[in-house]
DNA sequence: AGTGCTTATTGTATAATGAACAATAATTAA
DNA sequence: TTAATTATTGTTCATTATACAATAAGCACT
């Protein structure tokens, strides 16, 4: 595993992943058990590592990412870097990091990225048997995460729904490749915590000439079936 | 000066500090001057410096930009990390390291922030005699900067471009205390690469309740002397 | 005092955009 | 056939953005 060549212990990436269910949404943790006088504890943090000697920041993100999801071509975007020095300072923290770098763990500086996955593509699980899951957001603000990474979900909430805003574009990143306007519509008023009224929101869409309707319907639903549309270029 | 036990080699802070002349956005560099092979070199670079091991990197921000400018209260907003493993390659810059902090240098990960200063306060140069200037950005597009510092500030520069765009009350921090319409609206113009008409301009600004008229015109002009604003809360 | 130069100040008409609002169509299940 | 559920579509009104130029004020010079 990790030797002091390789790895720079002082910096680090961490990684809020968020997808869409269609109603809400919802982020990705890996679970952490630590054994501590005797005693198990479990709790949950954001994927992430220490980065590597050669290895610039945005290309150890992209690796932390396809380590935990097999996945490649994430919408990858660095939002802040967090670096209080008492960030590594909860005990519990420094012994899951010593125990899981087999280095000596002084401060770590984390720089923190926003992705953005579609939450129907499955997600290999094939590193370090860690368990990943997604959570509610409102789930995720009761738990106890590692070290501060509450704070950096909080934070890369804001950077989300902001950026969101100004660039309708990554919105398509979120949804599956074929999707309903209602779909689309629950997801921007999510984002923008709004509730839009519906012929509205197909109006301003209709302007979108990246939303293309596909000749297609979507299937399986006990009701009048909506047309499908997909995102191009 | 430094020491091992009082800094953290691993993690700097560098500010990319805007100013506004009235006509164009500035931004504040400093003097480096490297011997190297007997021979004198001169360039510039950004306000910055390695973190305390003990200090937050917010913190050490306002810690750079105080002891360079000896002003407080400045606008200071972290926007992006810089950590490529090639950005502390130059030898030049090895050796300057490696002489200002009497430090063994490996890599280091900046964080980078902006500020915004009135361009009217006068900087105290107090600090280590280094001498610094105000540069116009097309003239620091053809300087040979240090570090990745060229990208430092282009990147800084989109940053506040942007956030200038969606939270105007930035505007007020690069502009004095009392001025005119004109002077905001040529701040703005630059900002957004705009051309706005005087007239909507003016009606614009009036739906600003935070700026307010004062019962004073401007001095010292050989025209008709325009009618001065502050900024309020 | 008068003229010319320079910049400041102000309004109106039109176009574009955003917001409010509900009836009908399609499909499934019973 | 009926009931239940969700999909689809237009019009009116209010708000906001854009285009456009004539007059006022102060200073410098003669």
């Amino acid at each position: 595993m990790p030797t002091e060549n390789i790895y720079n212990p002082h910096v680090s990436v961490d990684c809020v992943v968020f997808g869409f269910d269609g109603e809400k949404l919802k982020v990705l943790l890996i679970e952490r058990s630590i054994t501590e006088l005797n005693e198990l504890y479990n709790d949950k943090k954001l994927p992430g590592s220490i980065i590597l000697n050669d290895e610039d920041l945005d290309t150890a993100a992209s690796r932390v990412l396809t380590e935990l999801t097999g996945l490649k071509n994430i919408y990858l975007s660095q939002f802040r870097s967090f670096g209080g020095p008492d960030r590594t300072k909860n005990p519990r923290d420094i012994l899951w990091l010593e125990n899981t770098t087999q280095l000596k763990i002084g401060r770590i500086v984390t720089v923190a990225y926003v992705a953005l996955i579609k939450i129907d593509r499955k997600i290999q699980v094939k590193y370090d048997n860690t368990q990943t899951n997604w959570y509610d957001l409102n789930e995720v603000a009761a738990m106890n995460l590692a070290f501060d990474h509450a704070e950096i979900i909080n934070k890369g909430l804001a950077y989300v729904r902001h950026n969101l805003d100004i660039e309708p574009h990554l919105l398509f990143e979120l949804l599956p490749r074929k999707f309903t306007i209602s779909q689309l519509r629950s997801l921007y008023d999510t984002v923008h915590q709004t509730n839009s009224d519906v012929r509205n929101f197909q109006k301003k869409v209709a302007q979108w000439p990246y939303v293309v309707a596909l000749d297609e319907v979507e299937e399986g639903v006990p009701h009048r079936a909506a047309r499908l549309y997909k995102y191009k270029k």
